[in-house]
DNA sequence: TATGAATGAGCTTTCATTCAT
DNA sequence: CATGAATGAAAGCTCATTCAT
């Protein structure tokens, strides 16, 4: 019982650390940000942080992957078996857009590391994130594609070409919001984005003849 | 004229400074690139680049600001007032990849600055960019604000979605290609790239019934 | 009874960790070895250690004492007083080799520690292995003055240069061994190396007209 | 000329450098010794030091290098060829215990990384060493074998044993010595061991009968 | 102007020691 | 008695910046 508590207690504490952590490196970015002050923001000694990564690069690795993995844990909680593709791309776009609105400040670090020369150093990371990079953008293309067998877009455009777009829109939007953490603002802003998005995707903006 | 020749080859000087630091930026970004390599990538003494530049920081701005401006002329240079506002939009996507392109390992670093956390000890390029930045989005609004005044861009759209949408496909397809200093192949390439990217913003990427 | 058992572990225990205190300290040398890994060695948690031993430098005294003390020991054990000076003499340098060809990497160790320098932080372990150092020294110059009484030793060489002598030819000799935990054949280099030793000691290398 | 100066400078600085290390590690050890002393002790910053030396490792085996180095030289500069073996010997042994007499504090630390173990960490400086004082001990090897061929050596007990209780006897002497830098006196201790050294090893020590 | 040796603040990391459990 | 998580002083090393030449 006292172990297991322990245990937790162990996990619980190396998250503390990783959200000092990923603040610190938010804000700074990984060279700039001093282990002394993630220590601090976490309200450890310097040596503890020690007891829980292996060094600099492995808090910072560990830390943006488990930022990662909850957001895309976020993605998938959010789709499900009956949405048809464009329900699931807006869900897509709602939640990504959603989530960095409330972690505005990763959204920085997080453009910075999907950059293969910056990584040279973080190889491990960079291929870790690479993976689930390319995962989501599978599945995007597999929605796509089911979209097209169901009717609702268009056959003539390549797949790849269609999440490269809406990848990119969804990414421009998310630059273009400032921080929030009031929930209801925050839901009608991105609700409006993800319409916007979502209208420029399928219409296009040409004017009809 | 011996002033002349020495102010000549001042600037000349720092623009070579200024392509050195580039590459060394582009490769290992502001905090891991070290002087001393700056310094050597230009073939002068690491005195002598204080000479020329206040300290690091001043030499990392004057530098980006050196492409953006590079870059913004590249864009200035290849539109016209015959061009119509499509056919601006095109350029503006053709001439950004392009540059990308032939400068892929500074894409890198130019997404990192475009985010106000990490450059908060970079105030003033900040700032700077920011205005360079906003000054391209007011140009494209105006571009499909033309567009959608000659009758070529739907009205019932915001036009600062449609530019977001637009910046944010030209960007990504950026983020996609692979470096390249072949023009041909290039050429080819983004070509194509913006044909797609250009398909998609006018017509939309739903069936047709 | 209770007490007796928990004051009799108590000291088995002391014992096991100076047994892998003298492991870790004769492979790594004082600072260099860490207390984590004596503790992991010895098979208990690093607190644990604290318990027996005031701190890292008594951990390293009482290691070092403890196995001095079996040298003593095992160098008293093999001499009688029926033995005559100079077989007492061949006993020490035999019984030095072999204990040192069985614990080679303390020889390394043990030659750091003979120094007055190194130990300036030792103080308490330096006073009582010079004392140690030296009651060795007075019991062979005793035995050579035995020698001289009866005899066998030239009465014209001072007793404290023979000593000397004597000890750096088997320290010397310790030094060219290589570590064995093979007892025959250890038992023969050994017995050779003495034969060797002693013949130089007692004879002389020059060439008799 | 400016240049030449500078050069000479240079290495002047780096023996400087090497002398103070020389001086902390001898009084220290390796481990405890502090890179910051070392260059207090010098009179230069602590990054100055990492401009002549790689890392604190370089500038411990240069400095014991330097030092071997110089003392094979006090070596060789007194032998010459009209000398016969046993004149050899005898520089040999005078030469080596007046230098341990004039850098003592050296003695200690050469005593420690002659040891294999312990010298885990410095595998260049081990093999370096070893070369060294592999050649000292076939020199005198050499000199032994001419020693037997000029009739001045007993033929009977293999050189290598010879050479093991000469340097032995050096060995030892020298730790007993403690530091001078009279050299008066010290001459005349110094001359005075050395006879005794080369009595016992020629004559030996037992009673003739 | 140009140099590059010198600086020292500041960084990451280690590890002997403590103490609540 | 035993534990091992936590501590923080102290170490090695880097690098932007200065300045005498």
């Amino acid at each position: 019982m006292a172990k297991a508590a322990g245990i937790k207690g162990k996990e619980q504490k190396r998250k503390k650390i990783m959200e000092a952590a990923l603040k610190i490196f938010s804000k700074k970015g990984y060279s700039p940000a001093a282990i002394d002050e993630v220590a601090r923001e976490a309200g450890i000694a310097k040596g503890t942080l020690y007891l829980y990564f292996q060094d600099k690069e492995d808090l910072f690795c560990s830390t943006i992957l488990h930022v990662i993995d909850n957001l895309a844990l976020l993605l998938q909680k959010n789709i499900n078996e009956q949405m048809n593709p464009l329900e699931i791309l807006k869900s897509l776009a709602f939640y990504q857009l959603k989530f960095f609105s409330q972690n505005r400040d990763f959204f920085g670090i997080f453009q910075t590391i999907i950059n293969e020369n910056l990584l040279s150093s973080h190889k491990k990371l960079f291929n870790l994130l690479l993976i689930r990079k390319q995962d989501l953008i599978n599945y995007e293309i597999n929605v796509i594609d089911r979209g097209k067998r169901e009717g609702l877009i268009r056959s003539d455009i390549e797949s790849e070409e269609i999440v490269n777009s809406f990848d990119g829109m969804v990414t421009n939007s998310i630059k273009q919001m400032g921080y929030c953490n009031n929930n209801v603002n925050t839901g009608i802003d991105v609700e409006k984005k993800v319409k916007s998005i979502m209208q420029i995707l399928l219409d296009g903006v040409s004017e009809r003849k």
